[in-house]
DNA sequence: GTCTATATTACGATAGAC
DNA sequence: GTCTATCGTAATATAGAC
């Protein structure tokens, strides 16, 4: 539970210090976090945190955009776009649950800006917008008669992606096996959306 | 999107303060709010909330307690003992659904909770408590082969949780139906979990 | 129950040496 | 690239009048 010092082996570069500002982000929160709490952590003063970024927030921006990043690919690919809408959500959603695993801590702290800042407000913009995105797919598969009449897409939309969302919770890479959780996910919907009874 | 000074009608106590706390603490989190900005919203002085409160921290602490307080009182219901596990797990889904619904500012604040202070790590254990609660039921529906085989009980407990939780993140009072919403997450999770492919 | 005024500390960020 | 030292501000909380 105690934050030991850490190893002050190489020197930074933005993007270990990234890293480290990251993880300190998503355990005490990023009001909660102080420069000189990342000091500690990175084993440095908060005087060398400045040289490398501008500002704290600069650091969240770097965090969230790379979450973005990551999360927008996705709405380039191929299985997106190609076959019935309920497959191409099954792709999308099973696509999202990977991204969220590789990019664990990135997509973390994506997920609990508040928008307090310009940069925490832009973060959340460019969420709703892959929210849209998913939620286009969650449309057409209720048009093609793939998703059960007394549900609406956009509830359902938001509750799938809520689901996957709360995997940051707990996960930790290596403890749960991302294919195990994936196939979890896409079953329970899967079969949710479509369900017999 | 500005928050316009509120109407300074009836004098505080304690409740009403922590009602007006509540609300902010969502909108710029715990830690980015500063007594300052709960004055200002509440229509009184910074040192007229210490008349009412001993700290900030305190408020959260009543917040969370209300959140925990409520969610608990659904484990001493006849409904989470009588019957099949599976049917029980139903019951306890869609009452956590009302719970959230109906404390929804208190149930918000208490699942973005970090851990950063003694109130928060309290908090966060009696969280768990509760989510061992459900997983217990989770396990008697896998032994009672109400489960589909390949799905395991660990993991259905937090994606269900999971997506009822993130319900917070959207819901707001009126704009969605909570019989409608109740029904799609127990028809989401309940068909997911025995579905048929 | 609310106010003005203030003590005290912590914070984000900068200056300038090495 | 990292350091020591420090500036200016904003934070939590208290004292004491009304």
């Amino acid at each position: 539970m105690a934050r030991a010092a850490q190893a002050p082996r190489a020197q930074y570069d933005v993007q270990r210090l990234l890293a480290v500002a990251v993880t300190v982000f998503i355990e005490r929160g990023y009001d909660g976090t102080s420069m000189e709490d990342l000091a500690r952590a990175a084993g440095i003063t908060k005087s060398s945190i400045y040289h490398h970024v501008e500002s704290k927030e600069q650091l969240l921006r770097l965090a969230v955009d790379r979450a973005l990043e990551a999360l927008f690919a996705v709405t380039e690919e191929e299985g997106v776009s190609q076959g019935r809408a309920i497959v191409r959500l099954g792709y999308v959603l099973g696509r999202v649950v990977e991204v969220l695993c590789a990019e664990l801590p990135y997509v973390t702290l994506l997920l609990r800006v508040r928008g307090n800042t310009e940069t925490e407000r832009w973060a959340l913009e460019r969420r709703r917008e892959f929210d849209r995105f998913v939620r286009g797919i969650v449309v057409e598969a209720a048009a093609d008669g793939d998703l059960r009449a007394d549900l609406s897409p956009a509830l359902v939309e938001r509750l799938a992606l809520g689901m996957i969302n709360s995997i940051t919770e707990w996960y930790h890479p290596g403890r749960v096996d991302i294919g195990e959780l994936k196939a979890t996910v896409v079953t329970i919907v899967g079969a949710g959306l479509r369900g017999a009874e």
